[in-house]
DNA sequence: AAGACGAAAGTGGTTGA
DNA sequence: TCAACAACTTTCGTCTT
């Protein structure tokens, strides 16, 4: 009983000072809405709205369930998650009768209005989600892509474009700046979109968008690269320490980053005692192994570690 | 036979006049 | 607009294991 008593009146510390007596400590009784001094048993204050939630849950499940707040504003839905409409079959009669040729205008032109513009956002943006469940992109990427998509289109950049190229671009763009980046051949591959189409668009929507166009890291590749051809930590870790080596000996300087992030992938492997061949990196990498060897090449040579490169070659073919 | 190597010719894109 | 250019690819022959 006296536990109960505890449970519905809770002690406050507040700013308040009982007028009355000078205390300042409260008790709030939430079945009564009231606040009241814990000394003289002053009410300070009634009808308080009580703002917690009136239902319990006892665990994650049943809170979901309970609760009635709607999902977050998203830029990834045409309408942002929300369909305000005016003019749904009943709502009508509602309105006195001399308004009701104003209000059907009212409809007709929301309709057009909104959906002239979002016609073309919610097919874009039915295709972004095609493309970032195929990609397995980070819901992050999802959401800035269609900002920027919804951006173009009221600058106008898509008109003359396919959207699909835009979109394409966009997930390009994005994933890029996220430090991240896919190749345009994995994102031609699940576009279905030229990749030199993807590459113009690219270029012509970050310019007019004014997003800065730096050239790709080889470093961002590694990670992914490591991991789709099942290599170990080590392996990607050492990989991008190369790289760095790399970087200040300019040595990567106007190569493409893909066969930079390669050929230190393919080091990196022989060094771990991990080798793949050179045709199975040029696979995943999207080069070809004369890349591979070239950079491979450049890189042994300024970072000085041929000795250390061969003497590890000779160690796994003696294993053998 | 498989993998690494490299020479030679071809391709697509950038740059500068 | 055109030619020069660097990076990269394709193709192919050679060498090693």
């Amino acid at each position: 009983m006296a536990k109960k008593k505890k449970e519905e009146k809770v002690e406050m510390k507040t700013g308040f000072v009982c007028p009355e007596c000078g205390c300042h400590i409260f008790l709030e009784d939430p079945v009564r809405g009231e606040r009241v001094c814990a000394r003289c048993g002053l009410v300070l204050e009634e009808e308080m709205v009580d703002l917690s939630q009136e239902w319990r849950a006892f665990d994650e499940e049943q809170k979901m369930r309970r609760a009635r707040t709607g999902a977050p504003l998203t830029a990834t839905k045409h309408d942002k998650g929300l369909t305000t409409e005016i003019g749904k079959t009943g709502e009508i009669f509602k309105v006195a009768p001399e308004k009701r040729a104003q209000y059907q205008r009212l409809a007709k032109w929301q309709k057009r209005l909104v959906e002239s513009k979002d016609r073309n956002l919610s097919f874009a943006l039915s295709e972004l989600q095609r493309l970032v469940s195929y990609l397995g992109l980070p819901r992050q990427v999802h959401e800035e892509v269609a900002r920027r998509y919804e951006k173009a289109v009221d600058k106008g950049l898509v008109r003359g474009r396919s959207m699909e190229s835009v979109i394409a671009s966009l997930v390009y763009a994005v994933c890029r700046e996220m430090g991240s980046p896919r190749t345009l051949e994995e994102i031609e591959k699940a576009s279905g979109v030229d990749k030199r189409e993807i590459g113009r668009t690219y270029r012509y929507i970050a310019r007019q968008l004014g997003m800065k166009i730096l050239p790709a890291s080889a470093e961002d590749y590694i990670p992914r690269f490591t991991s789709m051809l099942g290599l170990s930590d080590k392996v990607q870790a050492r990989a991008i320490q190369i790289l760095k080596k790399a970087k200040k000996c300019m040595v990567t300087s106007g190569k493409g980053p893909k066969g930079v992030a390669a050929a230190a992938v393919y080091i990196a492997a022989v060094l771990e005692g991990e080798k793949k061949t050179q045709r199975e990196i040029a696979e995943v990498v999207g080069v070809t192994e004369v890349t591979i060897r070239n950079r491979f090449k450049e890189l042994v040579e300024k970072l000085g570690i041929s000795d250390e490169i061969e003497r590890k070659i000779r160690e796994l073919e003696e294993r053998r």
